[in-house]
DNA sequence: GAACATATCTTAACATTGTCAAGATGCATA
DNA sequence: TATGCATCTTGACAATGTTAAGATATGTTC
């Protein structure tokens, strides 16, 4: 009731938050295609117009809730690169910590990547966001290879580019069912990331 | 004109095929959110109910858009599977011309795995075409590994979805914008792909 | 060739949506 | 207390997906 209505008062006190965590239940239950702005607000205990005094139309409630999910997915990487001291063991974490993130919050990833198919990376908040999550990615890349980043910049770069296609590819290929589709889904999914981010990165570079 | 337009007849002819067409050239222009069944018929020359006559819904007719994607994906893998013997050129040809697909065909792509975020994969047509465009990758991999299917079949799928999620993840990237809207664009998509796919699949197993 | 069944298309309507303009209401500050 | 601003509501608009009922062409059967 506190968390879902509306409360008492005319002004609402938090209708933005509201809005938001409304906004990522209704997805949850109806996908984003049956997201409608109206029912956020009709959930949300306010009218129609409510919710354009914060924001600026239907996509910008998505921005925002892009970015949340960007800074959740910034602190699962945090964690998940503190964990090992040796950067080897670092990179998997980090890549196994991103799967994850996207299966145990596949509505976020849906959002964070898909939208509404709309251009949500013209949005500088959303683009600083998901700088600050890859950057754990490409801080520990630059430990693996202390000289790649100096002589061939462009090598740095398509080896972070590898390991984050490697881990977003497996995230969208669960997140937008072909993987669940198919009968590979016998894997759990878990044992699968153990599987595949072990076959990529134990070889030798990464 | 005969192209897009509608003939003078009241039967139109080739109805479908000119809504498949017409809708994605609609996409292309405004993309899959500014995308509508009704303009779709506008620009088709016919009423807003007639694609009824030809798509159960407006869902239906990407699906159908999909089946030609992956149709066309196929043929680029058979292409491409076919320029090389030796099973590792293979699979990196394989890996280039599906990243190189979804760089030249965005639209396609886009329908093919993002749809109208509706679960396009539910629909059997979808998936069966999708089946057979991905059944190169599986048997060249089955080249390279003729043993690995027979003892410990998981490690055979694992091996796939290595390579899948690899290159699913490189064009996901650029189809979705993060790629493109990070300075890492300075690299032409191309080179990338070479670089990358060089860096992933040269080491040893692939 | 005429009659008829069927596929294809149109017109008209419905509930719903995103969005905006104008007005109402409460809060804070002078 | 009065004034101004942020917040919310009501009411409206054009547009959308979809359906029902009716019109028109096509092809088949006599």
């Amino acid at each position: 009731m506190a968390e879902t209505g509306r409360t008492d008062k005319y002004h609402h006190g938090d209708l933005r938050q509201t809005l938001m965590n409304n906004c990522l239940k209704l997805i949850e239950d109806k996908g984003v295609s049956g997201f409608t702005l109206r029912e956020v607000a009709r959930i949300s205990g306010v009218s129609a117009a409510a919710p354009y005094h914060h924001f600026r139309n239907k996509t910008e409630l998505l921005a925002a809730v892009a970015v949340m999910g960007f800074k959740m997915l910034d602190e699962a990487q945090r964690k998940a690169s503190q964990q090992f001291s040796n950067p080897g063991h670092k990179l998997k974490a980090l890549g196994k910590s991103y799967v994850m993130f996207a299966v145990n919050h596949k509505v976020y990833f849906h959002v964070m990547f898909r939208a509404n198919n709309e251009p949500l990376w013209e949005n500088a908040q959303v683009m600083n966001a998901a700088k600050h999550a890859l950057s754990h990615l490409e801080n520990t890349i630059r430990e693996l290879y202390p000289e790649a980043e100096k002589g061939n910049s462009s090598h740095f770069q398509a080896a972070v580019l590898t390991c984050w296609s490697m881990v977003h590819g497996l995230a969208s290929l669960w997140v937008d069912g072909p993987l669940r589709a198919a009968e590979s889904g016998k894997l759990e999914i878990e044992k699968l990331i153990d599987l595949i981010l072990g076959q990529a990165m134990t070889h030798r570079s990464f």
